[in-house]
DNA sequence: CCCAGACTGACCGACGGTCGGTCAACAGAA
DNA sequence: TTCTGTTGACCGACCGTCGGTCAGTCTGGG
């Protein structure tokens, strides 16, 4: 076959591309380096040239993911005007934001998301994202603290408790989401779950009752099509 | 080869008793259909006979492992003279102290556990373990709010949110465990994660300042070996 | 005697990963 | 300028392993 030579920097991000594609439509155990090195048309020996396994792939491709994420977020967070629970609010609606632009794309992702086989690429984002987010949402607690609306002596700890709940939140609406249209109530579930979860951070962060509005009840009812 | 004969519970137990012994040695992804059949000396169509894919019997062990855990755990729960403090209390300290007997048993898990490969079977074990066990919290839950010491409008919510703050700890200790011998601060970094972490779950509670004691720190000290 | 169903193991396709080798670009010596 | 050695991007046949299939064999209870 004819031989095409790129440079580096640009082969490297061809095939970060079209695995995160692929990633995306199948899932990570579903998707074989013969799709990616066929799509892009590159041998098997070019992906070994670039990547040493499949999860080396999988680590660079979710780093860039977050990378991106993380880099639209950093100018809020260090933003000198914001009171920390607007911060903490958009900090939160960022993501729920983006997720909602790509309404489409996301529902396509879901089922893929919470297959069986996808477990290992699943776990990695959200481990790689809490672990990459405490630093910025610990920040965000201590200016809170400093006005008077947070109270704990481990902010960082009480950033990753919050991450989680978080995270929790937003597998429990998946999921609801997915078998949505099966119940009727849906819309009452999602309602109690969302506050009882920000009830439940609010608690944690000893904020004064109400002060924490992170989650947006109706904007979740849209998902429900 | 010989062709034996078993009652077929007798041969699903066999094979499930290897799969989970092999699970726990190498991990779910690592163990090879072929590591269990030779392991009991049956063939590869035996396995299929009793099971329809690697991923049916994976939920079949996780299903076995559970229902011990859940058993030896109700008695408690249903207790009529026990206060909701004291059940909750018992409630994780009943997963610990089952970890701590068996502690060589565990150490030798610990590797394998969180290794990447075995996202799958960790991430079954934990939403499983999550789900079964969030009734039996939500009852003492219930308990605790007639007994005045426990305040929620959700008492099913907080069980979840309670139970997922617990399983992020348990990961968090873990993970210091495994890299403990680099550091000279586990301790001090193992303390600090559990009283924050407990007194997140107190929080979420409306539990009274100090009523929630849940982790032995002194107990956990003893994994750092 | 017969047959449901327990059991067998050769076989398959797909997959992750390896390896010996090709070839263009380039640097520096002649 | 021309020759030559080195580098590293690129190629694809090949390998071992794995999950899963299937046509067929054996056997105990009715």
């Amino acid at each position: 076959m004819t031989r095409i030579v790129k440079e580096p920097d640009v082969r490297r991000s061809e095939i970060l591309d079209a695995a995160q594609k692929f990633f995306y439509q199948k899932g990570y155990e579903q998707t074989s380096i013969q799709d990616i090195i066929s799509d892009i048309g590159i041998a098997k020996g070019t992906f070994y040239h670039y990547f040493s396994s499949k999860l080396d792939l999988l680590d660079a491709v979710i780093e860039g993911m977050l990378e991106k994420i993380l880099q639209s977020l950093e100018p809020m967070v260090e933003d000198g005007e914001l009171l920390a629970l607007e911060k903490f609010e958009r900090f939160f609606n960022h993501i729920a934001n983006w997720k909602t632009e790509n309404r489409a794309f996301f529902l396509g992702i879901l089922n893929t998301w919470y297959k069986d086989k996808n477990a290992i690429f699943r776990q990695k984002v959200m481990t790689a994202s809490a672990e990459k987010t405490v630093p910025a949402l610990t920040r965000i607690i201590e200016q809170g603290i400093a006005e008077g609306v947070f109270a704990t002596e481990c902010p960082t700890e009480v950033a990753e408790i919050v991450l989680q709940i978080g995270q929790s939140l937003s597998n429990t609406l998946a999921k609801i989401i997915l078998n949505g249209a099966q119940y009727d109530d849906s819309r009452a579930v999602i309602k109690r779950k969302i506050t009882a979860y920000q009830y439940a951070i609010e608690r944690v962060l000893n904020a004064p009752p109400g002060s924490v509005k992170i989650f947006d009840v109706d904007l979740m009812y849209r998902w429900l099509d």
